[in-house]
RNA sequence: GGAGAUAUGGCACAAUCUGGUACUGCAACGGACUCGAAAUCCGUCGAGCCAAGUUUACUUGGUGUGCGGGUUCAAAUCCCGCUAUCUCCUCCA
């Protein structure tokens, strides 16, 4: 959520930058007029308010002194304002609920950094990564030899992914993961874990579902909300999209003691995403499920070392990539490809040889104070003035698209895959041989 | 799923039956005494949120007794609904 007081006192700049971020021409113009209005309400209906508890005050003091008849006088008269009042509070409450809609629905303020621009044309790159050693493999297959097949294609081919019984299970964009395949899954997510914790995050299991008012905090609804999937019945519950909504709610209406800041916490868990209106797109494969496991990143920080964070977190997931040995880049998203809550984000692609392209595998954002204040998430500094945090959250990394990633970019002529160094002893052997897959 | 109990400042609690400035203690903060500290004494102390005004820190008003409603001139207190916690029963891994 964005700080009311700051769009009222810099309208022209805050508009500029909501339509950086794709918001309408005129839509701050109207929550503002709506704000004017609502503090007009408020001073009228305090001032009532203030006359009534002066009299009621009285009234109590008459009864007290035995003076029945002037305080029967008085609470004649005050009937009439208690039904003004009433009024205006329904009124003002009416305006309440209007001006919190309209704000709930517009998207963090991007960063000075950020590059401006409708869409991931002008997204930037950073950096590009490549691994000196590619295990004997030919480097990153730029040339991409004729037996290369893209990772469905291994993983059917070896048995150890089952996506048709997946889509006659479940539907389009499920899958099974079988013998090798799920153990692969399983040393993958187990190796990155270890890893964040070394790095001084707090391996953390969460709910999978979680109540709309978390939703809320972290920036899903009320705008996202077809998005995502829910129980029936009362109270209905959501399936989280990601760990980053269970991990940031876990500390929601607290005050976070300021000498735990930063608190790193990281979280493996299935993320749901009905993938609405992305139809068509990647519908073979691991790139794009219903169900797909990930493991997050997530960062509690005071204001002053949030970017500073946001670079370290980038680190992080940068190196599950370089020490599975896979080529990659980071690319900062522009004003228009970020997502809804970030103020500034980079985005890992890691490549994919079968493909000739760069996927995305990992999203690193600092979302500045925008879940904090949603989401009440304070902490207090060194004047004893409470601030929101900040939050950061990024994926380290996206477990299915890591496996996937590994497929293509360790297959071996004959079929079979190597495992990356790192994972055998994780994985249990060195390599899923083509005979043998279980 | 059924029954009962509980929810009040940072903590512990009183006021709830019988509606009328939310008690007290601890902690915290300021001061006195002291070379200094402890003890003692005096004083302050409802966090947060919202608004207005002076301008950066305050002042005033509103709100604030788990949450949401209702009744009333007035609600911690009465009424309705909800949530969480505890105990017992039931069920279960």
């Amino acid at each position: 959520m964005l700080d009311i007081k700051y769009l009222r006192a810099n309208p022209t700049e805050a508009n500029q930058r909501l339509i950086d971020r794709g918001v309408e021409d005129g839509v701050l113009e109207k929550l503002l007029e709506d704000d004017s209005k609502r503090r007009d309400v408020i001073v009228r209906v305090e001032e009532l308010k203030a006359k009534r508890n002066k009299v009621t005050e009285q009234i109590a003091a008459s009864k007290r002194s035995g003076d029945v008849q002037s305080a029967d006088q008085a609470i004649a008269d005050m009937q009439k304002l208690g039904d003004e009042i009433k009024a205006l509070d329904e009124k003002l409450n009416e305006i309440d609920n209007n001006v919190a809609k309209q704000i709930a629905v517009l998207p963090n303020l991007a960063h000075a950094d950020v590059p401006i621009g409708v869409d991931d044309t002008f997204n930037v790159e950073q950096r590009k990564w490549e691994p000196e050693n590619y295990n004997g493999r030919p480097q990153a297959f730029q040339e991409k030899p004729e037996w290369l097949k893209a990772h469905y294609e291994i993983g059917e081919d070896l048995g150890i992914l089952d996506f048709e019984r997946g889509a006659k299970v479940s539907g389009a964009r499920f899958l099974y993961y079988v013998g090798a395949g799920a153990r692969l899954e399983r040393a993958v997510y187990n190796f990155m874990l270890d890893e964040h914790q070394k790095e001084g995050y707090t391996e953390i299991l969460t709910p999978y579902l979680v109540t709309h008012e978390s939703m809320y905090a972290t920036g899903q609804y009320p705008k996202f909300e077809d998005d995502a999937y829910q129980t029936k019945g009362e109270p209905s519950l959501s399936l989280i999209p990601t760990a980053e909504v269970a991990l940031v709610n876990w500390r929601r209406d607290e005050v976070i003691p300021e000498e735990q800041l930063p608190l790193k916490v990281t979280a493996l868990s299935p993320a749901f995403r009905q993938e609405a209106g992305a139809a068509g797109k990647d519908t073979r494969g691991l790139i794009r499920l219903h169900q797909f496991n990930k493991v997050e990143m997530v960062k509690f920080t005071k204001a002053e070392q949030s970017y500073e964070e946001l670079e370290l977190m980038t680190k992080d997931a940068e190196n599950i990539l370089q020490k599975l040995e896979l080529p990659y880049h980071v690319i900062a998203l522009s004003t228009g490809d970020m997502g809804f809550g970030a103020a500034k984000t980079y985005d890992i692609e890691v490549w994919f040889p079968e493909q000739q392209r760069y996927r995305e595998i990992s999203s690193v954002s600092n979302d500045e104070d925008f879940q904090g204040r949603r989401g009440h998430i304070q902490y207090r500094d060194e004047n004893g003035k409470l601030q929101f945090v900040h939050t950061l959250n990024g994926s380290g990394l996206a477990v299915g698209r890591t496996v996937a990633a590994i497929l293509e970019n360790y297959q071996n002529e004959d079929g079979s895959i190597t495992i990356p160094k790192v994972l055998q002893p994780y994985f249990g052997s060195e390599k899923i041989d083509v005979n043998n897959a279980k």
